[in-house]
DNA sequence: ATTGCTATATTTAGTCT
DNA sequence: CAGACTAAATATAGCAA
């Protein structure tokens, strides 16, 4: 096994193999790592040689990903970021939380989005009049969540934030990623309402009954049986 | 080294220290993967050991995947998925290709979203009034769109899809899906708008001039630095 | 708590079938 | 092409500092 050279692979042929090789190797190393280590993780990989990207640990991992998350309030989110360590010390370190918070907000209302479309194949609905109906429901609640938040600047239930955050309306912050992320799955779920579902391989999994496990063997139970698939 | 059982490590310590190394080894395969079959690839791990979700290859790779993507139209996109081989052979493929078409938008949608967020720090706009502007005006756009779809059913200039896919309309779909990644890309980036930049960090690679090489090595380049950051 | 070490386990590039 | 094989390269668990 000659030392690789970490550059484009050449040969057409030997490359796809590599990628096949090593997007396996990549798989168990993660199903290893969230085995052994009690965490969620998931990966996205795009190729020339799938016409679909692949994810990690599938639609259904990355589904109870989102779960658990969604499983927690938004204030208890925003309340466990706020109790960590140092984070009052300076300004920057203020700032910089800002950012992390953001950040934590678009990660979520990404696997959300993912949640939202993966799993409620088997709701019901039929016909594009409902998914306008819907659609115009959940664009009226925002405009209107919207319209108070700046008509009385204040709306929400969650506690206030510490001072220094303040640059950034606190409550905005948090009312808002909740308006776009109901809107983005509702939409989402309603759009996927459309898809006849009677001949969809993709539905048999959530066919049957569900079941909860607790927290870390539910997670490592679903991997599991992933990874055993996709071997 | 004893052969590893795969199952939760029970040792709190050495559960740590495993996560740590590996997760870093993942990294390197992730980023050898990419760098060697010139693929883009991008992988979430959550930890306790972290209060932010990890990401690879980066916000900004993650940006550039999804950036790439928007490179090509929806209507190529759209083409393409239907060019492949033996699509039309059965009723029970098509069906398949609508699951993995919606699949596909789904992620993309995500990806946009974590790209509206994650590059758009330094946009202008200062206040809530302002955010409720553009996201009204968003939401006017979703609106009409909607409205248009239903009355006369038809408002695309995409191509007409093969026969079979039709149990759901595939103008809507693809309209749909454009909608809503626009409403989304939007309402984030306006948001993003309303957070002060002075103090950021993390807009530091932004401020850069930005530059444009060649897919492969841009993405290459991108990567390595994202990995030698890391390590 | 990191860092380095090292004996093994694991992965994989090249090759053959 | 998809599997099996194997020598070599890597990754890493358990220690040690």
């Amino acid at each position: 096994m000659r030392k690789l050279k970490l550059s484009l692979i050449a040969n057409e042929r030997s490359r796809k193999k590599t990628f096949m090789k090593r997007k396996k190797g990549i798989t168990k190393k993660l199903h290893e790592l969230t085995t052994l280590c009690g965490v969620q993780a998931c990966g996205v990989i795009y190729s020339p040689y799938q016409s679909v990207p692949e994810v990690w640990p599938s639609k259904e991992g990355a589904h109870e990903v989102a779960m658990k998350f969604m499983e927690m309030s938004m204030a208890t989110r925003t309340k466990k970021m706020m109790d960590q360590d140092t984070y009052y010390q300076t300004k920057e370190q203020v700032d910089k939380l800002a950012v992390e918070n953001l950040e934590l907000q678009v990660k979520r209302f990404m696997f959300d989005c993912l949640e939202g479309k993966m799993s409620e194949y088997h709701y019901g609905a039929n016909d594009l009049h409902d998914l306008h109906r819907y659609i115009d429901q959940y664009i009226n609640q925002l405009t209107q969540r919207m319209k108070s938040l700046v008509e009385n600047g204040e709306s929400s239930s969650f506690p206030p934030l510490p001072i220094g955050v303040a640059d950034i309306d606190p409550h905005a912050v948090a009312d808002f990623a909740v308006d776009v992320k109901t809107a983005a799955i509702g939409a989402a779920r309603d759009f996927c309402a459309h898809i006849p579902y009677q001949n969809m391989n993709m539905n048999r999994n959530l066919q049957e009954p569900f079941q909860y496990h607790t927290s870390r063997n539910f997670y490592g139970h679903i991997q599991e049986e992933v990874y055993n698939n996709m071997t």
